[in-house]
RNA sequence: GGCACCAUAGCCAAGUGGUAAGGCAGAGGUCUGCAAAACCUUUAUUCCCCAGUUCGAAUCUGGGUGGUGCCUCCA
C-alpha cells in the first residue's frame, strides 16, 4: 500500500515497524461544541485508514485524543456556568454519538488530556533535562533554535516561519517561535500541580505525551488536517523527538479542507455547519459516503446539492442491496451456473479494482467506483426472471457489504418486520389490483406512502420498503 | 515575502505519457394498469490559456490566467 507522506512529499509504500501491527495516531476534536462537517472530515477519512488496514489484515492501535483543556475550554465554560469538566464530558458523549452515526468505530484508546498530566509533566522535565525547554514565572517554553529539524514537516525554515508571523511577541521567550509547553495558572482556571507551580498543559504537549504513553517513542501514521501541520504537528515533533532521541512518526497524512462557496469552513469564520445539524436532513451515512466520493488531500465544497447527489448515490447501492435480498427469498436453484461462475470471476476482478484503489494512497472515489461496477454487473446479470442461483445471490451480496464494510458504509439492515395493518393494506390493494380497481390501488398505495412505506410491483409480487431519507 | 495546493461534461469526480472511469442530474426507449426499481441508448474529438519536449500529453517543461490554504486558534 502506498501512502502520501506530508514528511517526504511523496507517495511512499506503507510498511509498518511491526509487520502485524500499526500504530496510529489522530488528534482528536477540543470538546467545547458539536463537531462540524469540517472536523469530521479526518475522523472518518481516518476511520476508513483504519478500517482499511484491519482490512489487510493488520492489527490497528488506534489512537485519537480529546482535547478537554485548553483556553477555549475553559471560555466555553464559562458562559455556560459549568466546570470544563462538565463541559467535556457532556460534548465527548455528544461526540461518540454523532461518531458513532457517521460509522467512525472507537478508538483503541481515547485518551482525555486532563487524565495524563502525568505523562504530560514527565515529558516537559525530560525536555528541561535535555535543555529544550526553560521556564518563566511558571510557564514553559520549548525552544525552537535547539531543535535543529524545526521545520521538516511544514518544509519552511524557521526565518522563513519568523518573517510571516504575525503572533505577537511574548517578551519573556527567548525566541519568537518558542511555544508553549506548559502554562502557569491564571486566576479562576482549572490548575495541576507540577514542578514549575501549579497550571496547565499547552496545546501541542499533550498529543506528543499521550501519542509517547499509549504507542510508544516511534508510531507509524500520525494524522490530521492539513492546517495541523504547522504549527501543532511541527511542534509534536520537534517536542517528541527531543524529549526521546528518537523519530516520532514515520508517515504523516493531512487531509484537505472542506471549502463553503470556496472558503476554508472554520469555526472562526462561522461558515461552520454541525454534523448534528445536517444529520437532521441527511442520513449520517449520506455524509460519509459524500466524504469518500472525492480523494482525501482534495479541497471538497460543501452544498446541500453536493449532498442530494451523495444521497441519491448510496441509494443506488442499497436498492442493489435490496433487490438482492428479495431475490434472495425467491431463489429456485441453490447452485451456480457456468455464467454465473464467470460472473463471480469478474465479481472477484472488480474486488481486485477496489484493493487496488484503497492501496493507491486511499482512493475511495475510485474504490466506490469498483463498488457500482459491482452494482452495474449485478443489475445486470443478476435479476427477476432469470432465474440467479442462491450462491451467486449471495456471493453478490456479500461482496457489496464486505467492501462496502470497508468504507463504512452499506451496512444499515433493512427492517423487515412489518404489522398486520401494513400488511392488510398491501393484501387488499393486490385485490383491487387483481379486480382491475386502479383508483383503490393507487389509493391504498398512496396512504401507505403517507406512512413511509413504499411499494414496488415486481414480476414476482410485491415488493416493500420504508422510505428511505 | 516564504511554503503548499487546485483548475477534467449541467453538477461531483477518477485518471499523471498511449488516445477521457464512476456517480448525480437531464433526454429518449424497454418493463409496468400507472408508478417505482432496474436495464438500454444518449450527454467532454476533449481535460483554464499559450508555447515547448515527444511518434504520441489532460498527464512532462516553461510562461500566463483564475482560485484556495498554511505561515495566528483552527480538521
Amino acid at each position: 500500500m502506498k501512502l502520501y507522506n506530508t514528511l517526504t512529499r511523496k507517495k511512499e509504500e506503507f510498511k509498518p515497524l511491526d509487520e502485524k501491527e500499526v500504530r496510529m495516531y489522530s488528534c482528536g476534536p477540543t470538546v467545547y461544541n458539536y463537531f462540524h462537517i469540517g472536523n469530521a472530515r479526518p475522523f472518518i477519512i481516518f476511520d476508513t485508514l483504519r478500517r482499511y488496514l484491519e482490512y489487510r489484515g493488520y492489527n490497528v492501535k488506534f489512537v485519537q485524543n480529546f482535547t478537554d483543556i485548553d483556553d477555549k475550554m475553559i471560555k466555553r465554560a464559562q458562559e455556560e456556568n459549568i466546570t470544563v469538566k462538565e463541559l467535556a464530558d457532556k460534548f465527548i458523549q455528544e461526540y461518540f454519538v454523532d461518531a458513532k452515526g457517521l460509522g467512525i468505530k472507537e478508538a483503541t484508546v481515547h485518551p482525555r488530556a486532563t487524565e495524563n498530566i502525568d505523562a504530560i509533566i514527565d515529558i516537559i522535565s525530560r525536555l528541561e533535562k535535555n535543555g529544550f525547554a526553560y521556564s518563566v514565572d511558571g510557564d514553559v517554553y520549548f525552544s525552537t533554535r535547539k531543535f535543529k529539524e524545526y521545520g521538516k514537516l511544514s518544509h519552511q525554515s524557521l526565518e522563513d516561519l519568523e518573517l510571516g508571523s504575525r503572533i505577537e511577541v511574548d517578551e519573556r521567550k527567548e525566541d519568537p517561535m518558542d511555544f508553549v509547553l506548559w502554562k502557569a495558572q491564571k486566576p479562576g482556571e482549572p490548575a495541576w500541580d507540577s514542578p514549575w507551580g501549579m497550571g496547565r498543559p499547552g496545546w501541542h504537549i499533550e498529543c506528543s505525551a499521550m501519542a509517547n504513553r499509549y504507542l510508544g517513542d516511534t508510531i507509524d501514521i500520525h494524522s490530521g488536517g492539513q492546517d495541523l501541520i504547522f504549527p501543532h504537528h511541527e511542534n509534536e515533533i520537534a517536542q517528541s523527538e527531543a524529549a526521546n532521541g528518537k523519530p516520532f512518526a514515520r508517515y504523516w497524512l493531512h487531509n484537505g479542507f472542506i471549502n463553503v462557496n470556496g472558503e476554508k469552513m472554520a469555526k472562526s469564520r462561522g461558515n461552520f455547519f454541525t454534523v448534528r445539524d445536517i444529520a437532521k436532513e441527511f442520513d449520517y451515512e449520506v455524509i460519509r459516503f459524500f466524504m469518500l466520493s472525492a480523494h482525501y488531500r482534495s479541497p471538497i465544497n460543501f452544498s446541500d446539492e453536493l449532498l442530494e447527489q451523495a444521497k441519491n448515490g448510496l441509494e443506488r447501492i442499497y436498492n442493489c442491496l435490496e433487490n438482492l435480498e428479495y431475490l434472495k427469498e425467491n431463489a429456485a436453484s441453490s447452485e451456480m451456473t457456468d455464467d454465473e461462475r464467470k460472473l463471480r470471476d469478474n465479481f472477484a476482478g472488480l474486488k481486485e479494482k477496489f484493493i487496488e484503489a484503497m492501496d493507491d494512497d486511499l482512493n475511495t472515489a475510485d474504490a466506490l467506483a469498483a463498488i457500482f461496477d459491482i452494482v452495474k454487473e449485478t443489475n445486470t446479470n443478476i435479476k427477476a426472471g432469470t432465474n440467479p442461483s442462491k450462491e451467486i445471490i449471495e456471493y453478490a451480496y456479500s461482496l457489496i457489504k464486505e467492501l462496502g464494510a470497508v468504507l463504512g458504509i452499506a451496512q444499515k439492515k433493512q427492517d423487515k418486520s412489518i404489522d398486520s395493518e401494513i400488511q392488510e393494506l398491501i393484501d387488499r390493494r393486490q385485490q383491487a389490483r387483481k379486480a382491475k380497481d386502479w383508483k383503490t390501488a393507487d389509493e391504498i398505495r398512496d396512504k401507505l406512502k403517507d406512512m413511509g412505506i413504499i411499494l414496488e410491483d415486481t414480476p414476482q409480487g410485491v415488493k416493500w420498503s420504508y422510505r428511505k431519507n
